[in-house]
DNA sequence: AAAACACCTTGACATAAGTCAAGCTTATTA
DNA sequence: TAATAAGCTTGACTTATGTCAAGGTGTTTT
């Protein structure tokens, strides 16, 4: 499990044999059965959490009981609630997983003292960061001016092995769309 | 006009008389009129942008030559098209005054130069950054999610200042809505 | 001080997308 | 392997929001 995080990094950062031993050493691995929870809404956010195999989702539940997908995460992805993470309030979202999951899990505390003591890997996080928050930005822009057709086709070619993998209505939930419209424009273009 | 932004840094970030002294000496001023555009889609961003007066908007035009309000910048905000700065691609954005305004240009290399230099400075950019990601993350998160009306109020709350100073339309164009229909749920508030 | 413009509002109508409900497969689970 | 649940699709209907068009203020501009 390790080995997937392993070949996840060495392209990206040059650490040391020391080193790498060293941040080996704050994983936790974690195994989840498919549908287990790995953060529900209320608890504190405290890692930084590396999917090795499998597929976790991220939402919110809102008053009305509608699920909001934020967020789906499968191998070599990062997950968690940064926010949570940050600020040490109770977060409002719910991590559990689609499929069979294996995470390895970095607690802050240790990460970050990681991060500030190996400046290659400070900016690799850095430079991850950067990437994330671009793609937040693109998902705004498209949530605010597109219609329900593009959205589907940008997501499928921006993620496709999700779009192969994860619940339509969950998809469907993630560009704020209702199943059944999503069911439709896929019906489209199908023919 | 550099007072403003030695008033807005200090209380975040400790530096010695040397170092301010450096990074004020990386700043350029620019004043923009109404109207004067500080980017052009298809030019290379290649700064930070700190805004010490006035209000930008940054914004795309789609293919209808509709535009799309992506970010507001009045004073101690800070502007500019981080793709085409992490990318170095031209940008498909465009920045422009919506007041008379005033600039702070920190050239790119210089400014991460400054930071790697400098740990504080650096950490300071840092949580900036994580904390604009968050905000994107709810932006996101209110773009799927809520109905018209909502997203309104939500805006008002989160940008106090922004909703009294940005002409209504635009507002309606960054949450994904039509002047006509902004303008109807206003009518409701009111009354 | 006109003239031109930018901005907001309102009405009438159009339409994309949502909701509810049923039926049909394909996975899970007992 | 029967039973249950999850997931997708389709139809009929509703609704929120968009579009088009006109009129009214208030602001720039000349």
């Amino acid at each position: 499990m390790v080995n997937v995080f392993e070949e996840y990094l060495r392209p990206q950062v040059q650490l040391t044999a020391e080193e790498w031993t060293r941040l080996q050493a704050l994983s936790s691995a974690q195994h989840l059965r498919k549908r287990q929870f790995l953060l529900h809404a209320g608890q504190v956010w405290q890692s930084y959490a590396f999917v090795c195999r499998g597929c976790l989702r991220q939402y919110t539940i809102d008053a009305k009981g509608v699920e909001h997908m934020l967020k789906f995460s499968i191998e070599n992805w990062w997950a968690g609630d940064r926010e949570s993470l940050v600020t040490g309030q109770p977060s409002r979202q719910y991590i559990d997983a689609l499929e069979d999951t294996d995470v390895l899990l970095f607690p802050k505390v240790d990460f970050d003292q990681f991060a500030r003591e190996v400046p290659a890997f400070h900016a690799f996080i850095d430079g991850l960061l950067g990437r994330t928050y671009l793609a937040s930005q693109r998902r705004v822009q498209t949530a605010i001016s597109a219609d329900a057709e593009t959205k589907y086709r940008e997501f499928v070619q921006t993620y496709p092995q999700l779009a192969l993998r994860v619940p339509l209505r969950m998809i469907a939930s993630y560009l704020g769309l209702s199943a059944e419209t999503l069911s439709r424009i896929r019906g489209l273009n199908t023919k």
